[in-house]
DNA sequence: TGGCGTGTTATACTACATGTATAATGGAAT
DNA sequence: ATTCCATTATACATGTAGTATAACACGCCA
């Protein structure tokens, strides 16, 4: 049954944020779903099988809905704004969980290449945002590196950092829109963004 | 003795090197090193001690010799330049190693609170550099901001990624000083800072 | 109702990891 | 020569991933 999946996607989701990242055993995963560790392995194959199906899970009911809003907006530097404070709010809710989450790439090769395959979405979002950028525009890199450069900003670790032990990555979405807006080279124009997505948003089909 | 302790890390740095970090065992530090695993734990303690050894070594025997030029260049861009250019180098040199010490930290509590305490350096350098910059810059972040976001540049995250799978981290230094520049709000003027540095580092007492 | 199949369980096993304990060994300095 | 100390050999405890296998329980279909 898909029930049965869920529950164990939703206990391996307990245990990654309640405990370190040694905590995270299919032994502990499968007490907390009240199942036995045999189940996890017949659903999911093996601990990276989860793992995968979890960063999935996370991901799409993530918060990603308002995407549309972003890519139908003209001007540029809105746009961003609106895409960054789309991943602080993510960054934000999973922010254990991603940590673990990269931690588990760096060690495992397998689960580098699965993690870094979901990133390349980020990074095409961009590439069709940049793609909108017009030409008055003064990038403070080269224009091979625009992309490139966003998407590191906009990754996790960049938030992380940013927000430090006492802040969360929502608190940094501010200075990460100045940054970004430093690095498009976008004109002054203040903050407009943020109600113009909500208006969108609240009337999809103009 | 000395050159025990020596052998060890060298073996250990090996083993970080070769395998993915999986391959990070005790008994396969030990055997490169031609001793017994209890020899180990008798010099380091733990895993984790030899691991926080391993990377004091890397830092102290690092690519951070220079660094008396660069705090006492007066042209705060140029000592930025360098101060990019020393890190390009290190991470370069030291690729495999911070990438697998990296998942390490986000494994280990304690390993994250040790790497943690040694990046404070880099942060304070970074202090130290930005004080000295005068009234005329327009950072593109708040003043509060500057140093947190110059250290989430300057981190080997950000060179890792933005150097991908193709480049090394030294290739990526010259997008990472346009990146900084523009962040600093530095004016135009052309890069002075290797010839410079390289003079100061002839006589270092001028 | 009776059987069939599938997912779950219980149990046992392999292989490997960290870490601890303990006694034997062997060499260097005094 | 003896004492000291690092190294070694060996064994053990614990925890992990992963595999194998037989028993079990449930719904579904004839």
């Amino acid at each position: 049954m898909d029930a049965g999946r869920d529950r164990i996607l939703a206990a391996a989701l307990d245990v990654l944020q309640r405990g370190d990242f040694a905590a995270f055993s299919l032994e502990a995963v499968a007490k907390r779903a009240g199942i036995t560790r045999m189940t996890v392995y017949n659903q999911f194959g093996s601990k990276g099988g989860l793992f995968e199906e979890l960063f999935d899970q996370l991901v799409t009911r993530g918060a990603f809905t308002d995407m549309q809003a972003i890519f139908t907006e003209k001007d540029p530097g809105a746009a961003f704004d609106a895409f960054v404070a789309v991943f602080g709010r993510f960054y934000t809710e999973n922010r254990a969980v991603m940590a673990k989450m990269r931690a588990a790439a760096g060690s495992d090769p397998e689960l580098d290449a699965a993690m870094r395959k979901r990133n390349e979405r980020r990074k095409r979002g961009i590439e069709t945002l940049v793609q909108r950028l017009g030409k008055q525009h003064q990038p403070s890199v080269p224009a091979a590196e625009l992309v490139t450069t966003l998407d590191v900003l906009l990754s996790f670790n960049t938030f992380d950092m940013m927000a430090g032990p006492d802040r969360t990555p929502q608190d940094v979405v501010p200075v990460m829109r100045r940054l970004i807006r430093g690095v498009l080279g976008v004109p002054k124009r203040r903050t407009v963004s943020r109600a113009k997505v909500a208006r969108q948003k609240r009337r999809p089909r103009s």
